[in-house]
DNA sequence: TTGAAAGCGCTAACAT
DNA sequence: ATGTTAGCGCTTTCAA
């Protein structure tokens, strides 16, 4: 009859003869319990079925958690911009609770930086860390630090192997350059010419982009695509300028039918000479939905978006890490997300949910 | 200093000059307040930024609230079954809380099923409702039976204009068959010969389908796609022998290149006969990540999926009430899903994130 | 090693 | 119309 009437630690002590403060001692593991009482809270706590009210437990421990969110300076970058608006938005989630989130951004540019935020982040004191490990020797002295003063963490974006965080969040980048090539196979039919355009870069992001590279070479290869041709270009440096002649120059000495640009900011670099160049029939293929990309794919530049998602990443990242400090819920190791596919016509869609 | 130190009703009242029930009561418009006192608690309300503790206020009032998820019967269609299972982990998801999720199961193809499990739903009375409303007259007189009683409900899958919920949850129709159409647009090239297969429903299903083929045919024809053929065929009823025969039939006689088909059933059974006659080269789009959709998928029949994600449809709409009912938080008025584009590289990727 | 009791912030019954 | 107070279930301090 009264199935719905939940049990309370009350009940249990009762139960097991014993007071509340005793049975909270043996749920939390803490202070010291005698070998008898131990037993007969264990089998009372069996018997009854006893879940924890987290709201009272939230409630009766006044303490407030502390969360770090460290990521790349979202004004310097529209792609880190997305990251920094999931952790805005979920700190309004859980303003609520008592929980307070801290964003710390550092330079995406310099390892420094990096280094310097993060020990910001340690002075901070925080009960966790939301972090994207973007640089890889740097991030893995923070980890090693991070893991001595016992400050569990949640990485997203960027995996690293050597770490050991609650929780990676990101996408499995090999399969994603494999939707890459898969989008572009199936617009450009039988054959074609394909260029891979790459920047050298110093960060972890290079590591992103090879593997987004030997997916798409992979997916041509196990399919017997032998009349594609691919052909990568990794481009020196950040100037915008000189990756918009150069690229042009390519264009302008050899037959291309499709373009693969692994990473978010190029793809739009790239459309822009496709735009200026006036060669809208070659096929292109790039990253998330920054606002320059939305705009060359409603022009019909762009073809295909994958879509990373940085803004879900970072609110499903605080949401993990509130959940396991305030409910002691455990995250999945890794949550990999969807390789999302965006074109011209379901790009609305996703604009508008993303807002959700 | 103590930026960071929550403005309790106490402060509040102190602040105001008068006891935390007289702040209670203006928070929560019930009982009588003298002018005066409304206005100093303003005030006070205003100068402190005061924001409930929605913690505390659930605990506080020990209410428990009870809402109706009711649904087509999960165990006679696949499609529904993920609803279901989406409920089933909101559910879980609100456990801790004081909310009571009690799943009410219909026939999706009996009306009067649909009312008398609509009265159960009354008779249980809820404090909200989730809902299907896949029958649209018998979904009328159910939504003007929660008016009356003042039951706020969510609908979701299927909309209904005349309905007054809190929330619709689903995905543009329209807009999904133009995103079926340009991808079956981008696999076949320049031109083809495609067909669109219906199935007669009785069920406000039958709107559905006609929504997407009408965005379906206005891609061809907004983008000038003249070199397609695209025909229609609507079949009798749910019989599957007849169904495959004919449709083999249909094959047989004509040159088809692509095959849309709008629903998540059908798709399948399409698939099931272009593999018993061997035709894996027409391009195939269909919907949902059903069991049977996955397994053609693999086999390379099936071309396109676009996911409406049930699961997430039924997690959402039950986060939306419970939020309401206790945070008293506003849904949107409606929240279209992304329209998801699934393919052989990125479809895993979508059935591990489903279960996060 | 154990128990009693005072909170946490809010709600609601009861008193005035 | 307003105030007082005893909960809600859990945590935590203090005393035994």
């Amino acid at each position: 009859m009264d199935q719905f009437k939940n049990i309370r630690i009350k009940d249990v002590a009762e139960l097991a003869g014993v007071s509340v403060a005793t049975v909270d001692r043996v749920l939390h593991k803490r202070g010291k319990i005698s070998e008898k009482a131990m037993t007969k809270v264990m089998e009372a706590l069996e018997k009854t079925g006893y879940k924890p009210n987290l709201i009272a437990s939230t409630l009766g421990s006044n303490k407030v958690f502390k969360i770090a969110a460290m990521l790349p300076n979202p004004a310097l970058d529209d792609y880190w911009n997305q990251s920094g608006s999931g952790i805005f938005k979920a700190t309004e989630e859980w303003a609520q609770y008592n929980v307070r989130i801290e964003p710390f951004y550092f330079n995406l540019y310099d390892k420094k930086s990096f280094q310097q935020v993060s020990q910001k982040v340690i002075d901070f004191k925080p009960d966790s860390v939301l972090l994207a490990p973007v640089h890889y020797h740097e991030a893995l002295d923070f980890f090693a630090e991070l893991k001595k003063l016992e400050i569990p963490y949640v990485i997203f974006n960027t995996n690293i192997q050597e770490a050991d965080p609650l929780c990676f969040i990101g996408q499995d980048l090999y399969q994603s350059g494999r939707v890459g090539a898969e989008m572009l196979a199936t617009k450009l039919g039988k054959k074609g010419n394909i260029l891979v355009l790459h920047i050298y870069e110093e960060t972890e992001n290079a590591i992103h982009v090879k593997e987004k590279e030997r997916g798409f070479r992979d997916y041509f290869a196990n399919n017997n695509l032998n009349d594609f041709t691919i052909e990568s270009f990794e481009f020196p440096d950040f100037n915008d300028a000189v990756f918009i002649r150069e690229l042009q120059q390519i264009l302008s000495k050899q037959q291309v039918d499709g373009i693969f640009v692994p990473t978010s900011k190029w793809t739009h670099l790239t459309a822009l000479v496709l735009d200026k160049t006036g060669q809208k029939d070659i096929a292109l293929v790039g990253y998330d939905l920054l606002k320059d990309n939305i705009h060359y794919m409603y022009e019909g530049i762009i073809n295909f978006l994958i879509h990373q998602n940085p803004r879900k990443q970072a609110v499903k990242g605080i949401g993990y890490l509130v959940n396991y400090l305030l409910f002691k819920k455990q995250p999945p190791l890794s949550d990999l997300f969807p390789l999302e596919i965006i074109t011209r016509e379901n790009i609305k869609s996703y604009i508008h949910s993303d807002l959700n």
